[in-house]
DNA sequence: ATACATCCTGTAGCCACTACAGGATCAACA
DNA sequence: TGTTGATCCTGTAGTGGCTACAGGATGTAT
């Protein structure tokens, strides 16, 4: 059984981040110490390394919620997990092509910038009608 | 001279977000009619069609602000136009960088779930030490 | 006169934390 | 036993950039 701090450690979690985790409601509340200090065990730990890894991979706490319900689910059913997955990825790929065209208008931009003239020719631009 | 509805439509700015951004004194305070109604422009709906392409190029706030200052500067100093868009272009690609192994693992995710068997693999691997 | 659109202010909510303030408890050492 | 310093607690406010009301005033058209 640890306390918070070395259950941040070993999870990757921060310890207000662990705190707000469980006043969400998106992990169990932790067991106590006589003087009311948290304390977690493997379970637990495992359980905030699990929100971590899916707060890594970008998955919105909702879908963590969703997750962490499936795996305490004796079937956890796999096609459901599959296709969270699947919608989150998609997410990804749309924000992925938004920041690819993102990122082609600003190198324009730049380009627009190249040369320190008299009246900023980037400037003008966005100023346009 | 505009309503902010005008203002809103010509800008591409919704109503709400010109409010904001003139109690945040992004954009100065608007002109008002006897009754308290805000006045726009043609320069005023430039300058809110000036920060939503900026914000539409993601640049945040605080650049904006600068951008601003910069173009009501009548030498309209290209070269610090030019370092703040490089800077954020940089950190586009950086986020791109990030967005893009994300997506590589969310593919590895995925194809873990490929099969629907008893165990979830991919939740066990998420939970794994 | 009435209906409806448009505007106003002010406040709260979104997401997922993060950063305190102000205080309690614990372990180690003199 | 006293003291130091680390760790913990609760509760609240701030982040960015809006967005969504509530509740009321004003404007315009019939």
């Amino acid at each position: 059984m640890q306390h918070i701090g070395e259950a941040a450690k070993l999870s990757g979690v921060n310890i207000e981040t662990i705190r707000y985790y469980e006043r969400e409601g998106i992990v169990p509340t932790a067991e106590r110490t006589a003087s009311g200090r948290r304390l977690y065990d493997d379970a637990a730990i495992a359980r905030l390394r699990f929100v971590r890894r899916c707060r890594d991979l970008g998955f919105p706490i909702a879908d963590i919620r969703t997750l962490l319900g499936l795996s305490s689910n004796a079937s956890k059913p796999c096609s459901e997990v599959k296709e969270i997955s699947q919608r989150h990825l998609d997410d990804v790929r749309a924000r992925l092509s938004d920041l690819q065209n993102l990122e082609a208008a600003l190198v324009d931009l730049v380009h627009e910038c190249a040369s320190a003239r008299s009246e900023c020719p980037a400037l003008k631009q966005l100023f346009a009608d």
